[in-house]
RNA sequence: GGGAGCAUAGCUCAGCUGGAAGAGCAUCUGCCUUACAAGCAGAGGGUCACAGGUUCGAGCCCUGUUGUUCCCACCA
């Protein structure tokens, strides 16, 4: 055995060792195993430009406590590593680094950045991978996998190729969102709206060849120089007559037509409305069905360009700016309001987007997201909470096509390539030596990348060797269960749902379980930009991870957001704390670090704790089973401390310093209970558990790969657990008085039990003796002579007498005493007129009909008791 | 504009298919009872937001109201 326990746990001294003697054991490594059944999750793949945030400790704490679970249980339990390539923040990382050299992305030109982005991968991409191992991950990391790898790579190809091939991927100009700042196009998912208080400004535009004017409001008044029109609805009668006529776009003097659309809302605003096609996604569409010409009038970078004359160059905000003074001067200015509306956003850079024509990539979503709604709805996919699955819902059923190229370097490049000579788009897994129309050899490969998304899509798959057919794939795919947070379920959850079913003919996963968001302890959300971030590996350095991980998994129910606060880590330490001392108390009372087996000869206070355990077997896995962790993890807690801790060490002590025999059983009742729940508590507190199961007797080379528990109907002891809780009840009782009394423990009382369980008493006595400070116990089935002077408590299965000598005040005896009938008799008539009420004894379910009969009955006795005492006293 | 969550003890939150409300922290009282003061034994504290309804029975189900947070859409 090892040297003795230190009286604090110290987590720092143990996690890495422990994790450590976990990786020498390969107990990570998951295997196809025709005799076990799999059970995977994949990890949402973090970002390799992250750092473990309280986010990623929540997601992966909730996946490990599943995956270890379902090991111990037998399972060939496979939990995926690997990481996100992230190709929008990646490049803006490098792009930025490269600034400090004074250089750009053009400068070195492709091929010298992939190399650069490698090389930072190569130096980063591993941080947030250890930082997890510090977190107690149990990932299988022979399978570490990364979304730019061969095998992804492939698959994204093959998955790109494809959808081309059946028409569900084309490439056409549309407005589509443009980050100024990045310098690419983003779907649609990733624009964040956030309401900002603006302008609107007034402004009109003279009727060619008429005196008349008309009026019209704008947000962004720069894009004017893009006007090519303006609408009025069609049946609008103050605007008819100018359908078909021109009007003047000031400051550029073009003649632009009148046109009648139905897209414009009479009762907004004046009801015309400035088309601007190459601007807007509703002007867009007008522009379409109206043959307008389509003007773009900004940079990449969010100038104007060279059509926009003297504001040429000039930012945007400037531009307007420029060009609603102009207006002002010209006259044409009619007025400017306040206007509080919703700008949209880079959710990686933050820079107001512009929507803008572009020629970029599409996936064609309708076909696609037909089954992908239909397995959420026929139950193949399962989401917990379900009142995701309407967001989920929404999402597709409203869902456009998705904009999936980027104009950037670092990501999947898109397979195709360009015939220079005859314009032929060739699509294809492997470059083609030529064109297949005219045979020219003068072909470039398109310059831009996939979205990020698009191979996070295939993740579930991909790393499991997709599109190549093979046994891991067989056998782990579809996976179980896949834990993330709500937050994503556009961005990955759909996607992945919609790609496993086109590609893989198979839903990628049976259950999602959604977790929220970690927030602060004034509940704001925990952000860089803040600075209210709490870095978990600083918590892991002060209280250990699994305080960490006991801390959020606690109190968390599944899609609810949870705040967290130091008070509440330090409560999962104590608890640590309190583990292990209950592991020093039990090994200081081995002899031997032999096994102790059960024994036949099982005392009450035995057979009430291993029922108690027997039925938290019970409980915790079904609540696992249902992913209800925060309930599991909360019993584990009262048992441990409240159930095992206070009561059942406590009562062994003394039969631990009896003889050998005794001490025994107690010991292996101690052990069996113990490590029981230890195994339990693993997949919650990995690190502690581990440690101390390793300091037990035990068999088996690690506790993270030893069974998971099972109830048994040999242990449950159901009515050895009621007669033991009537010694608690009265031990609370006798507790409960003696502090009323403000007694110190150090002055003991001789007790006297009156009671019909006079053998239940008799077992108890001892624990009476050292649990309530009673310096001796007589039990008795008739009355005792010589207690009338003494202090009373009436349970519902005795009665107690404490003979207190000056302590005992009659007048308050009776006043108590009188105050418990009181409250007695209330319970019985709640009872009563529940049992005469006959409705409820017809309708109700016979087993709470017959507890409250029970509980009516318990009453019953305790007021025949509450008399005797009365009137003894009143005497 | 559409939708969703939340509202339970002073604070933070649990409460599984409806069966007289729970925990942690905080507060108060008494304890160094040798596994643990990061502890032990007790105590106080709740009209479960409000108003109706369904039911023998509602924190839980239904309707409405209020407050609050969030998501989606985006009318120029």
């Amino acid at each position: 055995m090892a040297e003795e326990l230190a009286k604090v746990y110290d987590p720092s001294e143990v996690e890495d060792r422990i994790y450590k003697f976990w990786l020498d054991g390969k107990y990570f490594h998951a295997e196809v195993d025709a005799n076990k059944e799999p059970y995977t999750i994949v990890i949402p793949p973090p970002n390799i430009t992250g750092q473990l945030h309280m986010g990623h400790a929540l997601d992966e704490t909730l996946q490990d406590i599943l995956i270890r679970y379902r090991r111990m249980q037998g399972r060939a339990a496979l939990w995926l590593p690997g990481t996100d390539h992230a190709s929008i923040a990646t490049e803006a990382k490098i792009v930025e680094a490269m600034k400090a050299e004074g250089l750009t992305k053009e400068d070195i030109g492709r091929e010298k950045f992939l190399e650069r982005a490698w090389e930072w991968k190569e130096k980063y991409g591993g941080t947030i991978i250890s930082q997890l191992k510090k977190l107690g991950a149990s990932c299988d990391w022979d399978r570490e996998r990364f979304t730019l790898d061969e095998g992804c790579s492939n698959a994204v190809k093959e998955v790109f190729v494809r959808l081309y091939n059946k028409g569900l991927i084309y490439r056409g100009e549309r407005i589509i969102n443009w980050c100024p700042h990045c310098l690419t196009s983003i779907s649609d998912a990733e624009v964040v709206y956030n309401e900002s208080e603006g302008h609107f400004w007034h402004i009109r535009y003279k009727v060619a060849d008429s005196d008349e004017y008309v009026q019209l409001a704008t947000t962004r008044p720069e894009t004017m120089l893009g006007d090519t029109a303006v609408a009025v609805h069609p049946d609008d009668e103050r605007y008819k007559h100018l359908v078909g006529k021109k009007v003047i776009l000031p400051l550029v003097n073009r003649e632009i037509p009148v046109v009648a659309d139905s897209y414009v809302e009479m009762d907004f605003g004046t009801g015309v409305v400035k088309i601007t096609p190459a601007h807007d996604p509703n002007d867009f569409e007008v522009g379409l069905r109206h043959n307008l010409p389509v003007i773009n009038v900004m940079t990449d970078d969010a100038k104007m360009n060279e059509l926009c004359g003297k504001y040429e160059g000039l930012d945007r905000y400037e531009a307007r700016k420029a060009i609603v003074a102009d207006l002002e001067a010209a006259g044409n200015l009619v007025k400017t309001e306040p206007l509080k509306h919703n700008v949209g956003s880079c959710y990686r850079c933050n820079s107001v987007v512009e929507p803008r024509i572009s020629k970029q990539w599409f996936v064609k979503m309708e076909p696609l997201a037909k089954p992908a709604i239909e397995s959420v709805k026929n139950g193949d996919i399962k989401f917990i909470p379900a009142r995701l699955e309407k967001i989920y819902f929404n999402w597709m059923e409203n869902i456009k096509d998705w904009c999936i190229s980027r104009q950037l370097w670092w990501g999947h490049r898109i397979p195709a390539w360009y015939c220079a000579d005859c314009g032929e788009v060739i699509v294809s897994h492997n470059a083609p030596t030529a064109c297949p129309k005219c045979q020219s050899q003068n072909l470039s490969q398109d310059e831009d990348t996939l979205d990020t998304w698009f191979s996070s899509a295939l993740w579930p798959f991909s790393t499991l060797g997709w599109p190549e057919d093979n046994i891991d794939l067989k056998y782990f795919y579809p996976t179980d269960t896949l834990v993330t947070g709500y937050d994503i379920i556009f961005f990955w959850v759909a996607r992945m749902i919609f790609s496993g079913l086109e590609y893989t003919d198979t839903v990628p996963f049976k259950t999602v379980l959604f977790h929220g968001i970690v927030r602060d302890a004034n509940g704001v959300k925990m952000s860089k930009s803040l600075g209210n971030g709490i870095d978990p590996l600083v918590e892991i350095e002060k209280y250990g991870a699994d305080a960490l991980r006991f801390t959020l998994a606690t109190g968390n129910t599944p899609g609810n957001d949870m705040r967290y606060s130091p008070e509440r880590v330090e409560a999962s330490r104590n608890f640590a704390n309190k583990i292990w001392n209950a592991a020093r108390f039990i090994r200081m009372n081995l002899d031997s670090a032999e096994e102790i087996p059960l024994s036949e000869n099982l005392a009450l206070e035995d057979k009430w704790i291993l029922s108690k355990f027997n039925t938290l077997v019970k409980e915790v896995t079904d609540n696992l089973d249902k992913y209800e962790l925060g309930l599991a993890v909360a019993k584990l807690y009262d048992f441990i401390w409240d159930i095992f801790c206070d009561w059942y060490i406590e009562v062994a002590k003394s039969r631990l310093t009896a003889e050998k025999e005794q001490a025994d059983v107690a010991r292996g009742v101690l052990l069996h209970v113990f490590t029981g729940v230890l195994k339990l508590l693993h997949p919650f507190m990995p690190f502690i558990t581990e440690e101390i199961w390793q300091s037990l007797p035990h068999s088996g080379e690690a506790i993270m790969v030893s069974d998971w528990p099972v109830y048994t109907d040999e242990l449950s002891f159901k009515a050895e657990e009621e007669e033991f809780e009537k010694v608690m009840e009265v031990i609370r009782a006798i507790r409960n008085r003696r502090n009323e009394m403000n007694v110190p423990p150090s002055r003991k009382a001789k007790v006297y039990i009156v009671t019909n369980f006079e053998e239940t008493f008799n077992n108890g006595a001892p624990y009476v003796c050292k649990l309530a400070s009673a310096s001796d116990v007589t039990v008795s089935k008739a009355e005792i002579e010589g207690v009338e002077d003494a202090v009373r408590v009436v349970t519902d299965s005795a009665t107690v007498y404490m003979p207190m000598n000056e302590l005992v005040d009659f007048k308050a005896e009776l006043a108590r005493l009188e105050k418990e009938m009181e409250a007695a008799l209330k319970d019985k008539n709640f009872y009563e007129s529940k049992l005469n009420n006959a409705g409820f004894v017809a309708k109700a379910p016979e087993a709470v009909v017959a507890k409250q009969r029970e509980l009516l009955a318990k009453t019953l006795d305790r007021i025949a008791l509450l008399e005797d005492s009365i009137a003894k006293i009143s005497k």
